[in-house]
Parts: structure tokens; C-alpha cells; sequence
DNA sequence: GAAGGCATGTAAATCGTTACATGATTTA
DNA sequence: TAAATCATGTAACGATTTACATGCCTTC
């Protein structure tokens, strides 16, 4: 079991992987675990200072001019619970909050067409991040060919290939709940293929 | 703008499809809406008292027995409130949190194998919920046949969907791996087709 | 010289889980 | 009669967001 808390597993990796600071940590995941995995400064620089008083993280002020400026770094004990959380294959958070599913359940308390919008509002939130995602991708590719870091690059796939299937199973809906046979293949295709 | 608590919403949803205690709001979530919006008892009885108190609900006491036992209803004014909440295409929560996708992203960080244990583990517990869901989507289906409940089928079957679709991109992902050609043509091909 | 980015942090409020406490009723 | 289920709730803790405050540096 892993005592890290959350936002701690997200910024000893960050720091492994060379970023330095909590404004940098933020940036970092802002442009990269976001999708799964998110935090805020309100998180980061608390955490920050727990880590250092809890000897998982070293400081070092390293101002540039007069800008204040406090570089991190991993302490072996840092590196330890780092590795240690990383192959733990026993925790497994997963968790997802999806407005758009939950209305889409209460769907029998209004009519087809509040459904019908709902649906589509909800895909075009979707296809935005999904544009996002393409435009970050040959960057990406780039990291993983040039600094060989391909496991960012594996979950931006997941990321990509997963809104790519939710989009098309909102617009499979919705064009069924527009020709009013909602119904029935949907699940006996889905569980028979795979 | 909604001005609903989370766990308010999915308390009037469910009053409104016919769940009268706090006790039955849980289980109910527990079998439906649990894998993309959950709630705890320390969420469900504290937000039943906020409800009554500026009046979205009505509470009745109907003991059965000697086992106390509180009903609770929607007030016309929570009746708006659903309503109001479940049209509006504005609001639009999607959060996901995976620890599997964010120790493969820090992947980089330790052993081919490591990475691959990673993955057949979170594969695992997304097969064992997936059993779970098509145990229940024969019961689904009739709620749908003979209450005339479409949506929470139809929300079962998008997460049937997902979890066939990450499954199989886990498996594949894993074959890659352990080919030691882990790349290239699942973004190429994922991109071009749809 | 204004806007935007760099950089760090705190306070308040909200949200959420977990563990605990209590006691009745039903089922094995 | 023991275990499971019904039923309600609180306390403590932990997680998280949002808004605020501050001030330097760089670019337009």
C-alpha cells in the first residue's frame, strides 16, 4: 500500500522526470495527466512543503534576479517511495465523474429532444478536448523519437483513441434516438465483437 | 448555471424516479450511477437536511415497526430545480481520475516488465467490472421492456462500451510491449478511421 | 507602459471518504 | 442465535477548488 496522498504521486514523478518547480509541476501536468489526473496550486505548494518537512523532497532557493524561485528535487527517500508507488500493482484508483452520463440516466424524467441536446452538447465538449489532444500529438511523437519517452506519448494514445470511441458512441445515439429506435443491437454487437 | 450540489443532483433524480429514503438513494446508486457519479452516506443524510431545509424536499417519518424511517419527496420547488438542472446543456462536469493511466504515463521511470505488470493488473480489475455490468444488463434491459426506463440501459450500455474498448486496448497495448514494437500505427490508425 | 507570463503562497469553502455508533428486523 | 440487512446519523480527516494577494520580468 502507498502512503502517498494524490497530488504527491503526481509531483514526485514530475520531479523524476526533471521539472523543478510548483509553477512548473502545475504547467506540466496542465499539458499532460490532466485528463486523469489533475491538481491545483491550492494542492501543490502545500504538498510541496509537507514532502520537504516528510524528507521526500529536497529545496533549494535558486532565484533568477529577483524572482524568487525554489528548485525541487528528490530525496533518496523520495526516490524510494517514488519507485515503490510505481509497482504497486495493488492500488487502483479509478474514478470518473461524467455529467453528461448522469443526466443521460435521468433521460426518462424529460423529453427526447432535452435528451437529444444534452447528448450533443456533451460531444461537442468532447470533440474540443479531442482537437486539443491531436494538436499536442505530434509533439508528443517527438518526445518519445527524440528523448525517448514514449509512455506519455502511450497514455496521450489512450487518451486520443478513447474520445475518439466516446464521440462515436454519442453520435451513434443520437442518431438512434433521432430515428426513434433507440434500441437493442447496440448491446448484443458491443458484447459479441470482443 | 446549476446552483446544485453534486450530490444533490443525483438525490433529486432518483426521488423523482420513485427512491424515498436516504438508505434506498444509496443502494440505488450503488447499482446504477456508482461507476461514473457516487456518493457516501456522509454525503447522502447531511445533503437530505440541506434539501429539507431550503426546500427542495418534504420529509415524511414512516416507521416501519420500531425502525425509524424517514420519506422524503420533491417539493415543486425541487421539481424546478431537477428540471432546471437536467436541460441545461451549459454546466458540463468531466473528470476522470486513473492511477493506471498515470503510473503507465511515468512509465519511462522503471522496467518494461514493470509497466507490463501495471497494465495486465488494471486490465484485470477493468475485466472483473465488466463481468459485473453484463451481470446486471439483463435486469437493465427488462427495467427497460417493462417500465418503459430506457436511459439507465442506455447508460449501462455506454459502459459496457468503454470498458470493451479500454480492455482491448490494454490487451493490445500489453502485445506491443512485450513485442517490443510498442508504437507508430495505433495513433496513425486510430486518427484516420472515423 | 500595459499585458501577460513567472513564481509563490494562503484562506475559505466545499466536497468526500472512512470509521464509528446505534438499534431494529429478517433470514439462515 | 448469529449474521445479514434495514435505517439513520455524526466526527474526523483528507482532498480540492476558487479566490485572493503579492511582486518581478519580458514582450508588445
Amino acid at each position: 500500500m502507498s502512503s502517498l496522498s494524490p497530488t504527491a504521486r503526481v509531483i514526485l514523478g514530475m520531479l523524476k522526470l526533471g521539472v523543478r518547480t510548483g509553477y512548473d509541476i502545475k504547467k506540466a501536468i496542465d499539458v499532460s495527466t490532466k485528463f486523469f489526473w489533475s491538481a491545483s496550486y491550492g494542492q501543490i505548494y502545500p504538498e510541496l512543503k509537507r514532502l520537504r518537512e516528510s524528507g521526500l523532497v529536497r529545496a533549494r532557493s535558486q532565484p533568477r534576479g529577483k524572482v524568487k524561485r525554489t528548485e525541487y528535487t528528490l530525496t533518496k527517500a523520495g526516490e524510494r517511495a517514488l519507485h515503490e508507488w510505481l509497482t504497486d500493482t495493488e492500488s487502483s484508483i479509478y474514478e470518473l465523474r461524467d455529467e453528461g452520463l448522469l443526466r443521460l440516466f435521468f433521460g426518462d424524467l424529460v423529453t427526447t429532444d432535452d435528451v437529444l441536446a444534452n447528448l450533443r452538447a456533451r460531444r461537442e465538449v468532447l470533440e474540443l478536448v479531442l482537437t486539443r489532444f491531436r494538436a499536442i500529438e505530434p509533439e508528443a511523437r517527438e518526445g518519445f523519437a527524440e528523448e525517448f519517452q514514449l509512455h506519455p506519448y502511450l497514455a496521450l494514445s489512450y487518451g486520443i483513441g478513447m474520445l475518439e470511441w466516446s464521440i462515436e458512441w454519442y453520435a451513434e445515439t443520437e442518431r438512434r434516438l433521432e430515428k426513434g429506435q433507440p434500441l437493442t443491437e447496440r448491446i448484443a454487437s458491443a458484447t459479441s465483437s470482443e
